[in-house]
DNA sequence: GCCATTCCGAGGCACAGTGTCTTGATAAGC
DNA sequence: GCTTATCAAGACACTGTGCCTCGGAATGGC
């Protein structure tokens, strides 16, 4: 219903009618659209962002950003993400739901854990995180634009590159 | 009305109440909540996120994220703007006009001006700002909570090392 | 195989918010 | 001083929410 109709028509009465449940069913699992939201698209989520490893450094960072990027602007999941976050910047319950869940700080890690030993002067993890994901997650919630390939890649080599170099002091 | 009670409670017909003031004269300005915060906050955060240039292009960089991080966590306009953002994920017109104004976008840009000329491998605006401001803003609307006053610091630093510094080929 | 009990779809209900419309009082313009 | 435009107040139809009630169906015990 997300994707077809946007999130104002996704109802909770909308919800019951199309499941063919009645609606006491629907909050007997779920007390909220959030809830629903994110247990439709917590594991296409985990999905879509679990990027197979690559060879080299830079190019599992890039393969990761083009990842989160089709994830953010294409997937269902990805919507269902986007409106969550959304909702979560009206109503604390929701964030404590989108905190908990992290589906894009755990994917996030896991590249760079693989990365980790390639770049010894990467920061520790919610940082160097936030300085991977971060910019492509911003400018998408910002203008629901992506990043362009070309901007991913050099954003990848730069991080890699600072990472490895170390402080230039 | 937003930062007292909450974005929920925040309801034209309330706005109307609180101005003294029919709704229809509500209507005839604006004809969207998003639209009063928009206007409503416009001016305090270009102000909160103009920041007062520093000598060192790191303590500028510093500067404007530890103002943009107190804009986005404590700031009356901050909340109408984190606000907007979520109703952006909901709405495609609301994001548009999120995207019209661009409030971080512009704070951000001018701080990069001022340290471009100290930084020759800085990637062109769009970005630059997205890698300066993105972390900042994407763990505050993921998570709630800011990155720490160290985190900022060593982000500045690795950026600036990696914007004066160059690709490490 | 029968009955009792639980489950659950359907829909009624009160309440709140939206956006439009009508009304009557006030203020401005001539 | 009279006409005209403005606008606060509130009625309105509509939609969504969350709760509640009611029957019919499925289940389990005997």
């Amino acid at each position: 219903m997300l994707v077809e109709q946007g999130y104002a028509a996704m109802t909770m009465k909308g919800i019951a009618e199309r499941a063919g449940v009645g609606r006491q069913t629907v909050y007997r699992w779920w007390s909220t659209k959030a809830e629903i939201l994110l247990e439709a698209s917590t594991s296409d989520a985990a999905h879509e962002l679990d990027v197979e490893p690559q060879a080299r450094p830079a190019d599992d960072l890039l393969a990761f950003l083009e990842a989160l990027t089709a994830f953010l602007t294409t997937s269902p999941a990805g919507l269902a993400y986007r409106a969550l976050l959304g909702e979560a910047q009206h109503d604390t319950a929701v964030r404590d739901l989108v905190r908990a869940a992290d589906l894009v700080g755990t994917a996030t890690s896991a590249v760079l854990a693989r990365v980790r030993p390639h770049a010894p002067a990467m920061p520790t993890s919610p940082l160097a995180a936030a300085q991977l994901a971060g910019p492509v997650v911003a400018v998408i919630l910002e203008t629901g634009n992506p990043l362009t390939p070309a901007q991913l890649a050099d954003h990848a080599g730069l991080l890699l590159g600072a990472w490895t170099a170390g402080p230039p002091r």
